[in-house]
DNA sequence: CCGTTAATTGAACGCGCGTTTAAATAGTGC
DNA sequence: GCACTATTTAAACGCGCGTTCAATTAACGG
């Protein structure tokens, strides 16, 4: 076992046992015994309890913006459909197929009061996210490809809440409509959410 | 002060704390110093933390489950539009305006692996509800207004993610838009969500 | 092979948690 | 006014938490 295994080792815990009960309700015992290692190495690796949910948050959600950033600025370039709201649906279906447990963390943890990593996450990526997403809708309605009166801000809100709502609500939507959330599942769901809205949007 | 006072109190209390920074978060002592009373009291009135939580989370959902059936009951007799999924929204309206915490509560807590409400809610709510709106979706189809090859099951969470994401990013969303969610904006947020689900479903 | 640094260990620290308990007080029916 | 119960208090308990620390082992360049 070299260094970065402990590391990653635990980095992989952490991201499991937080998205499922919650960054308070989970010990750095419980983390680091599933990572086969001490508690004290988590001091060592990430200086305390914060450090290691900031480093995890860090490594899910980077590259994600860039990645919506960089399908839309190809495809404003190249222009014409599919339109530019197709990359969000994609590469939402991508980073949510990777790490499913993402969206239940955020809403957990970042948005609770006090929550250190609450600040740095709306700067660093909702707030970007969201002028990156009603610029795309505007540009949509100004190219008569959605509607003129659609409410830009509220439609962003929309938008994410579509795409990450049923994997918020995953454990209790498996139970209700008897799914399981495995590959098929997802690209069914992307298909659905992605016509749901652009069809409601519509011009 | 009278009895019922203190236990209203302590459910008062319990229910911003709870709401605003999670249960593993909260402590019992910050509970009762909020309500002005001491932990015993929790132990006293609802025999130990978890059952405070309950009686919240009983007190805050009874009721909307009731009013949507009701409510979907009486249209049905009536037929006709404005249909059957208005009365959806406009008890979710009702409910999240009077009770804008409870998503982000039932979020965090009850979608917790482990959470002891977790069975409860799935069982006595989730179900439940899961169950009225797609029979809703199904008569509307039937009925010619939704579109016959939409996806009922997906649909629902579509329905019910619409409704209720907003408020559970509520924090975040009012920084990144610079938006209060106040009754007006929760007005013009009830009637974008109905028109985008009716439209993007429809026939 | 040695000196130095990196990595790991296991025990300990203080703290705040949920809960319990025994005593004090308020309220109530007779 | 008295017996009895309901309510409230304040202190204490044990426990597991995040964190610290000195000691130990592994890794590695000269």
């Amino acid at each position: 076992m070299t260094a970065a295994n402990v590391r990653a080792d635990l980095l992989a815990a952490a991201s499991a046992a937080f998205g499922a009960r919650g960054y308070a309700a989970v010990s750095l015992r419980d983390v680091a015994k599933q990572a086969g290692t001490t508690a004290a190495m988590v001091a060592y690796y990430f200086g305390d309890k914060d450090g290691l949910f900031a480093a995890l948050l860090e490594e899910a959600l980077t590259g994600v913006l860039e990645r919506v950033r960089a399908g839309l600025a190809a495809r404003a370039a190249s222009g014409a459909p599919p339109a530019s709201l197709d990359v969000f649906f994609d590469v939402a279906h991508d980073a949510l197929g990777a790490t499913p447990w993402i969206p239940q963390l955020v809403v957990r943890e970042v948005l609770s009061e006090g929550a250190p990593f609450r600040e740095r996450f709306i700067a660093k990526y909702a707030i970007p996210m969201s002028q990156l997403l009603r610029g795309s809708l505007r540009a949509e309605i100004a190219a008569g490809r959605l509607r003129a009166d659609l409410d830009v801000d509220l439609a962003f809100a929309s938008l994410v809440g579509l795409a990450a709502f049923p994997f918020i609500a995953q454990p209790v939507l498996e139970r209700a409509l008897g799914a399981r959330f495995d590959a098929a599942f997802r690209t069914r769901l992307a298909a659905h959410t992605k016509r749901l809205f652009l069809e409601g949007a519509r011009a």
